[in-house]
DNA sequence: TGTTTTTTGAGGTGCGTACCTCAATTTGAT
DNA sequence: ATCAAATTGAGGTACGCACCTCAAAAAACA
């Protein structure tokens, strides 16, 4: 059986309510007795039962998950994981809660942050782009003892352990590699088609792009990043001027989430093209299996969900947190894999 | 708050003990008063308290990883896993053993899993070929109480639900459409090496892999597989052999979880083939890193480990599981995204 | 109707820990 | 040596549940 703490208190020689004071470090042990109740800590192996403390605390863990407005697939599918994750970990006593900020707004993020109360929110997971107010606020949270993760899209400043996602510079590699060997040996233009190139994570994923691209496969040439801002109109109009300008794409690389209009004007195209997006949802797997698409990159959404959770968590208890399971992997669909 | 299964009493109008007979189902309760607390649960939406429920019953889950006896550089990375996960599960009182049997001697398999005592194992993941004796052992195992999965190799009886592992045939496909997009469109043959193809995932993929190239690469040639027993020596023997027989070697297909013999005779080669190898291990990566491999089909142990300590633990609670967390999906890496 | 059987209630104990109080002991400063 | 301050011990209650016992109530039967 597992030694509890009425066992380090023997083995220390000292009385439980010392033991407590040690491992819940509240003052007023010297710093020898702190000493030897560690050393026993260490003989015994004693692994403290976080089940029975949380019991005893009444504790459970409430996180909050602030991720951008939008109606994009790949939100709404991380949404659902957030559902199925509180199911999942209901019987750890751990709950999450979805609120949507506007992305551009650092002001509202910051706003929203500094309104958090330490009293009804443990941690928080936040997907917001890159500004100064939100870092500031982040580093408050953590002041007041919240904890906090930067989730999908990382913010400079932050830390690796500090990160739930991927490494987007190699996930663009991964795109430039495949599209590489993928599109023919012949030289080619590349298409690449972002909702817009102020985020970090587009800029990153275009970097090792390229890099790929021009290291290995100089036949082929990357064309500046056509910006969609997420309006379905611009984003064709742009897309078949680019057709209508260059001859010769061979490849077209669709850096954001949202792959439908580019892949429509592609596929009206007469000539056939390699295609390779980011994000699994329910229309790049359809065009995937169609053979519409030719490889997807992605990042699982329900790996992200409860890896955040659990680091979070892990924040709480001031506990290490187990870092293969963490890794977010950049994952390679083909139809086959799917 | 969570209602507890006081809120449960006073909602249904009944005693604790009645409550708790009905949780627990122990006898001794009328069906219409079943009927009223089952009815207070939906409403309130009680969600027992499994954490404080195993507290309570002093349970911990004993689990049990049969493996097979051998140096294999993937299931050092299984065992290690296993390791870790103990670590990781601590808190939530599971714990896992790992057993090495022989995996050619059903008899042995079989007699060990039937002296399992329900008393010191709660569950027990089973890596085994198929052989009658043992998918026999497993059925008398459930009857006693003990939960089992297949691990990585399934029976064929098992269901879906009682397999942790990959869609061997689809792994096998994957492979076969890299293979088919890496290497270059001219005819051109393909080796398959394999340690035995008595194995059922060897004969999945090989399988898998053959039904791609066929349908969509009909200028490829998948020669009949090589097997290579474990034996290094015989192993470079027919590969050399089958080099020096075939002119035209495009590709080389590695379905085991043992490259590093392969590769070695591929390398030697003069002409350079695309190389498609199974698993990540020391091995495997180093040689993705430096491009001797093109592209390696992976299952990842960690998520493995803790999906089958997962299952059995839901097994042993007569829980449901999520399955998105547990499906092992079949993941593809390149250099880039190692 | 009385009698047996079944069902239910009331209450207790313990799992491993947190957190509290109060008194006893030790330590440090003078 | 003396006194205040710091440290420690002993013991209690609680968390949500499992599991036990015993008695009371209700239902089923004769």
């Amino acid at each position: 059986m597992r030694p509890t703490t009425k066992d380090l208190a023997i083995a220390a020689g000292v009385s439980l309510a010392t033991v407590d004071r040690v491992l819940n470090d509240r003052s007023g042990v010297r710093k020898d007795t702190v000493e030897r109740v560690n050393q026993a800590i260490e003989k015994l192996g004693f692994i403290r039962n976080l089940v029975a403390a949380n019991l005893a605390r009444g504790k459970d863990y409430r996180f909050l998950f602030l991720l951008p407005r939008g109606g994009d697939q790949f939100l709404a599918g991380v949404v659902a994981r957030i559902t199925e994750a509180n199911l999942a970990f209901a019987p750890e006593m751990m709950r999450a809660e979805v609120r949507h900020i506007h992305d551009s707004d650092p002001h509202q993020i910051a706003n929203l942050l500094g309104a958090l109360d330490p009293e009804t929110v443990d941690g928080v997971a936040i997907m917001a782009p890159e500004f100064p107010q939100v870092r500031d606020a982040m580093a408050r949270l953590a002041e007041r003892g919240i904890a906090t993760v930067s989730f999908i899209s990382g913010q400079i400043s932050s830390a690796p352990e500090d990160f739930v996602g991927i490494d987007n510079r190699a996930a663009g590699a991964t795109a430039g590699r495949l599209m590489g060997r993928f599109a023919p040996s012949v030289p080619g233009k590349i298409l690449v088609v972002a909702e817009t190139m102020h985020a970090r994570d587009s800029l990153e994923r275009r970097l090792g792009f390229d890099e790929v691209i021009h290291a290995d496969y100089p036949h082929l040439t990357v064309l500046p990043s056509l910006e969609t801002y997420g309006d379905p109109e611009r984003s064709a109009r742009i897309m078949r001027a680019s057709f209508a300008s260059h001859a010769g794409i061979a490849g077209v690389y669709v850096l954001g989430s949202e792959a439908r209009v580019p892949l429509e004007i592609v596929t009206a195209q007469p000539t056939r093209a390699t295609i390779i997006a980011h994000e699994r949802t329910p229309f790049t797997e359809a065009a995937l299996l169609s053979g519409q698409i030719d490889a997807l990159i992605t990042q699982d959404p329900g790996h992200l969900v409860r890896s955040a959770m659990r680091i979070l968590r892990a924040r709480c208890d001031r506990r290490e947190i187990l870092a293969s399971q963490e890794k977010i992997r950049i994952e390679i669909f083909l139809r086959e894999n799917l």
